[in-house]
DNA sequence: CCCCACTTAGTCAAACTTGGCTATTACGCT
DNA sequence: AGCGTAATAGCCAAGTTTGACTAAGTGGGG
């Protein structure tokens, strides 16, 4: 719930204000927040006393739209849960880590050429967050933290690609993935189909 | 849904069994899978033809465990989606990004703190991973693409740990965080509180 | 001057997640 | 033998998120 915190530096805010807002910084894709959460989510605020709902003025025939607040209770409430954000590691889903636990499922070749792949992709999304770094637009018409961001995305990527290519010529090199234990043994079934027969004398 | 890749290799099981399996890997962190949500996708998968029902059985007065197995459709199904995730990037949510845009609200002292804190965090992160890496159970007992994930992670870890220290300096050294066009306008209200003053002969 | 396309603002039902609950059996300890 | 605790399975109602939809104003090209 990070609209509170939104709304709380736009202050007097409806909600498409802060739709658009959150588009502006593709906030949908980092923060876990669609267009259609946010009028449920002001909603819901106002109930448990965090917002407050201070006008409400329609033009023409067109929907009217809510104007918000932040009361001291959702002051309060905003400072506890970034407080807890930043002072508190929470590790993200990360569904590329899930595909990649089923490694053995795919064949060798396809699965180094996705690795691969996946590194030059990082490497054009660095590029291009590079390149925006740069620009004016951003340097001069953005707060600056937000290029911080874009920094921390590019270095995670960054150690991102280099993992990428250490482990397509792993892959490629055709070392068992079998733990050293059940080398030789009989695994689970449902691993094999994927994998070009991971030749029992590879090591 | 990577539950169906679950199913798919440890082919036929009850919902019990992939919960299990499931909370070894702790990959209730980083899937989005609690325990509870297993049992409704699994019946939902059911139902989509990708999975079938294949046996019920009941032990005693427990509750009756229904055993599942992968249908073509859902064999199809799940290749698409693994595919789909190896070969394209999808930026995951991350709470601290989010969290790290409110940067203003909080007071320079506190958020140089706090980045510290994290390096710190995550440098502890990296050395426990480590850590688990020489150990022999990890060793001996995992498939050996389990240690490569942790590998992953280790090297975002560190490339963050660089980065939040660099950022913690950065906002000690009292630079400006409004961009260089609105320097010494007024910028949203609703910023300056967490803030203190940030000195307008800040440079 | 009219029509098409876009913007404005928001609703809504459906899908998905979640955490807590139930109720039985097995196990270890004294 | 008795008792408390942990493990076994799974259900369910409540809370969240989402994508698609509505429906009126607006603006500019032909």
């Amino acid at each position: 719930m990070m609209i509170l915190g939104l709304v709380r530096w736009m202050q007097p805010v409806h909600g498409y204000d802060v739709r658009r807002e959150l588009l502006s910084w593709s906030a949908d894709k980092w923060a876990n927040v669609q267009p259609g959460s946010i009028y449920h989510a002001l909603r819901k605020l106002t109930e448990e006393g965090l917002l407050n709902a201070v006008a409400t003025e329609q033009v023409g025939a067109r929907p009217a739209r809510t104007t918000y607040e932040v009361t001291a209770k959702g002051e309060d409430e905003f400072e506890t849960l970034l407080r807890n954000l930043w002072w508190n590691l929470s590790e993200p889903p990360d569904p590329f880590t899930a595909a990649f636990s089923f490694l053995p499922a795919m064949p060798r070749s396809e699965a180094a050429a996705a690795l691969r792949n996946r590194a030059n992709l990082l490497r054009a999304n660095v590029a291009s967050m590079r390149a925006s770094l740069e620009s004016d637009w951003v340097r001069n018409a953005k707060p600056v933290h937000v290029s911080w961001m874009v920094e921390l995305w590019s270095a995670r990527a960054e150690a991102e690609v280099g993992w990428c290519e250490r482990i397509a010529e792993r892959v490629e090199s055709g070392v068992s993935y079998l733990p050293a234990e059940l080398e030789n043994a009989d695994g689970w079934p449902g691993w094999r189909d994927g994998e070009e027969r991971p030749a029992p004398n590879a090591e």
